[in-house]
DNA sequence: TGACTCATGTCAGCATACTGACATACTCTT
DNA sequence: AAGAGTATGTCAGTATGCTGACATGAGTCA
């Protein structure tokens, strides 16, 4: 039958792996009130602010609508701020409000905790190689994707 | 501050792969009419015949609720099969019917080009370590979990 | 200048997955 | 034998993310 063997695919690894962060991420947001996509949208702002909503859907690897919505209520419970008009074109650069920075301290401290967790049986090199072969993987499926139509 | 630094953070790196794989089976399996739920349950099934509902729940990683809506969704559309009682305790053991078996090989296929995609810019060695490093990365977020209760 | 293309912000409706809850059946311990 | 603890199947309600659609602003090209 030759088909996708589940214990070597690299696909179903990768989800596996992808999976169990998830969980073990939510686990440690949970107690703070917080999601993963609402934390990975403080946490794209702390590091590159005023970011547009578009580009922090995409960072967060979800739909421009649905980080409109999140936006909505971060903005509503005073974590990030917007400005009324868009000071050229429609984008409405978002950043970081005290408060937002207050609480992505704490997340972004059981964030790390989570990863290093995770990478605790690697080496150094073991890192590297696994980033790059990341980067691989990622860069390929997105010629693939670009190239198809 | 010493964030979590995007770029080479392996944890958004995972997220960065597994969602581009997401997207990329998405954009093969949509033109066949199935999600990649729906898939990975025949995928399931087909390599571990007679597996149990929420056993087919940990192998997709979503939680026995919802393949439960899917097991009847693919009863219904004759994909699969389950007894009217279960022969043993509550588990009921699901197969696939030959409907289920022929939709599953189109489908197969499409999923195994789109891995093959993926690492085509890795080495056989480049694959064995990533096996490898996300396997150690599982166990050892796996192992936190149950000992963090 | 005007038509075309593209990216953005946003609204509405839908799909999918999740949490909570309950009854049932097996297993282990005492 | 009986109770506790655990796993399963399933129902209901909720939440989160997605697709479709539209108007707006910027850049491109004839």
């Amino acid at each position: 039958m030759s088909q996708v063997e589940l214990n070597t695919s690299l696909g179903y690894l990768l989800k596996m792996a992808s999976s169990a962060l998830h969980s073990a991420m939510e686990a440690v947001l949970r107690p703070l009130g917080m999601t993963i996509t609402h934390y990975s949208c403080l946490e794209l702002l702390s590091q590159r602010p005023g970011l547009s909503n578009s580009e922090l859907a995409r960072g967060a690897f979800v739909t421009r609508q649905s980080m409109n919505v999140l936006l909505q209520s971060l903005e509503r419970d005073g974590l990030v701020a917007r400005p009324e008009r868009a000071p050229s074109g429609r984008v409405l650069p978002t950043t970081l409000t005290a408060k937002g920075r207050r609480q992505l301290e704490s997340a972004s401290a059981a964030v790390r905790a989570v990863e290093d967790t995770m990478i605790a049986g690697l080496t150094e090199a073991d890192q590297n190689r696994m980033r790059e072969a990341l980067r691989s993987c990622v860069t390929s499926l997105r010629e693939d994707m670009s190239a198809g139509m």
